[in-house]
DNA sequence: AGAAGCCTGTTAAACGTTTTACAGAAAAAC
DNA sequence: GTTTTTCTGTAAAACGTTTAACAGGCTTCT
């Protein structure tokens, strides 16, 4: 009852065979027999083997595992990306790794040294800053790398993956401008992360074009509780936008939050334009319009990208950038239709004129 | 600029001493003199040395990853857990592996199989049924495993930490109870699962004691558009309750979704009881009563437990079972005060008269 | 029929650590 | 002054797998 680990010496006693048959069974390196691999698997079936992970990553340098580093395991956001990896890793015959940077330089990169002790296939890493981590540089030509969503700016040295970031905040200030919205209000999380300052840019470079004048934007940090004590604060001593545009999931928390404790009615008298789609966003009467980015694709874009890399793939560092799309729903009040008040009976929302649907879109 | 790998030997060499000593050095298994340790430490650096994980391992059997396995990785309850499970860990210097299950048995049981694979030093789950995992049953002696949240219910052979989802359940009812709700609906996601039956019993139990009467259960499932749709069309077909209590999370989006879809306020004509705290139930005019689980508290006595077994605990399984609480706001209606209708202009939320600190209790 | 080529399976040598057993020097005890 | 003990460092043997090199038994080709 006390056995201590079966191993492959076990199996190939048992099956009559030799270790290296019964490797070449499970790694399916080199083919083998068909009676002698059914006696070599019910042989392991008995045992109940399996194979050493350590011992078989050690001889062959094959991990099976790659790591996924994000900056916050709290943030929905992370999350849904985080268990989309999982689906396609676990597809592919992958173990992940997670880590949370906690959006600090320096546990990121002690995160990351971490992980690259394992000396895993690849990483998919949301790093924290627009600068190429330390603990990376040496890996560079090595390990397969993918940067998702927050990716530097002035290109990379290795594969991304993100959205449109300027077109989303163009969309989102788009579809304010469009309903008559002239005083707009900015949230972003932090202008220190270069995705949130293309939203922001894209966001008020529309406005100052259309209405001559620069928006306010604040900056309500990554922390919903923090973030709505902070918009608190800026509401109780500035005059009441007509619109705030959320440029984060978390900033939209904080937004409706700061809103709901000022008992400020949405749409009337403030519309808000959220970022992400998740089902709270319409567990709520009037339900949030919201830029909506395509979780699965940049999932599933990063993978592929990974699988790419991990089979050797050499071609120069590629970029993809995917489109954000508008999900409108009730929290947009729609200023030109009509100077009608109070909340609107009317059930049809507004149809969408942006044109939401993602598409991939190569670049570079 | 292309070596290859950089061994436990080349620091050796470097430093000008044995690999034994190199080892010493990084593993502190045995002391070794100051400057010899300065020395290699230096060549370490130079030569951005890590020890391989793999083959430490290997000969150590000493692995430094706990497995994490949960149903489901987009369900915030479980990202939440997992959160804090990644920061404990890392405190500690684990790495750990995540996997889901969503929901499915034979998931389970491969997804254990390949952590097990790995063979870490422990095992957190939240297992998805009742029954203990085929994959897990040689493993009982030999393995360090806690169930976290999902625990049998007639007690289990590995240690558990969960809250009292008896007395959850009682307390929802309790709470609508005090403020004269007789209709009451109870939500629930799946009565396949044990903690779920547990919080549907404490509910149902003390309504029949004070109404002499059944209330009525649904099962909504565990995702929130399917659920949404499925409460709708239960909306559709029954007369409406005064009150409904949410066991989950997710059933708690569901709720608000049909209720939502059908232009019912809330809290009247229908009040709810949602499950967990998470900002989104703040952010919203009328924000959510529910019932609080301490998941931080939950993590950490998971934590702790498997802590101690990795560090050779032989004691009996032990369960811990963790208290729920009221957060009480605005999305119950007291029927109890007086008969005025409409929304409630009465900004203080009642108070909280069942005592919601949460704190550990150990038994058995 | 014999050589050449393919299968399919085996033997043995890695992979990079940890760890046991041991050796030499310094300190302590007699 | 010798012996014992303690302390530090080293050599070498694992750990469980993959894989290169090889060895037979076939088929296939001259």
């Amino acid at each position: 009852m006390d056995n201590p680990r079966v191993t492959i010496r076990d199996v190939a006693a048992r099956a009559g065979v030799s270790i290296a048959t019964v490797s070449n069974v499970f790694s399916g390196n080199k083919p083998v027999n068909a009676d002698l691999r059914a006696r070599v698997l019910k042989a392991a079936d008995e045992l109940a083997y399996q194979v050493d992970r350590a011992a078989s990553q050690l001889r062959s340098g094959q991990a099976r595992v790659v790591g996924v580093l994000v900056p916050d395991l709290d943030d929905v956001f992370f999350t849904s990306l985080v268990s989309q990896l999982e689906v396609l890793a676990q597809k592919d015959g992958y173990d992940i790794l997670v880590a949370s940077s906690r959006d600090d330089l320096g546990l990121e990169q002690s995160r990351l040294r971490t992980l690259l002790a394992w000396r895993p296939s690849g990483l998919i890493a949301v790093p924290c800053s627009d600068a190429l981590p330390e603990a990376l540089r040496h890996e560079i030509g090595r390990l397969p790398i993918v940067f998702a969503d927050r990716v530097p700016p002035e290109g990379s040295v290795v594969d991304t993956v993100a959205i449109d970031n300027r077109e989303a905040g163009e969309i989102a200030a788009r579809h304010l401008l469009a309903k008559g919205h002239r005083d707009i209000l900015v949230a972003a999380s932090s202008l220190a992360i270069s995705p949130i300052r293309e939203r922001v840019r894209g966001a008020c470079d529309l406005i100052r074009t259309m209405l001559g004048r620069e928006p306010t934007v604040i900056e309500l940090g990554s922390n919903a509780d923090r973030g709505a004590a902070a918009f608190l604060h800026w509401l109780e001593r500035h005059p009441q936008p007509s619109a705030v545009i959320a440029l984060t999931n978390v900033t939209t928390l904080s937004t409706l939050s700061a809103l709901a404790r000022m008992r400020i009615d949405i749409p009337d008298p403030v519309s808000v334009v959220g970022f992400d789609d998740y089902p709270w966003m319409s567990a709520r009467k009037t339900g949030l319009t919201a830029i909506r980015q395509p979780i699965a694709e940049i999932a599933e874009a990063a993978w592929n990208r990974l699988r790419a890399r991990m089979a050797g793939d050499q071609a120069p560092p590629t970029h993809s950038v995917l489109q954000a799309g508008l999900q409108a729903r009730d929290s947009v009040r729609d200023l030109a239709a009509g100077p009608e008040r109070g909340n609107s009976h009317d059930p049809d929302p507004h149809p969408n004129l942006e044109g939401a649907a993602a598409s991939p879109k190569a670049v570079h």
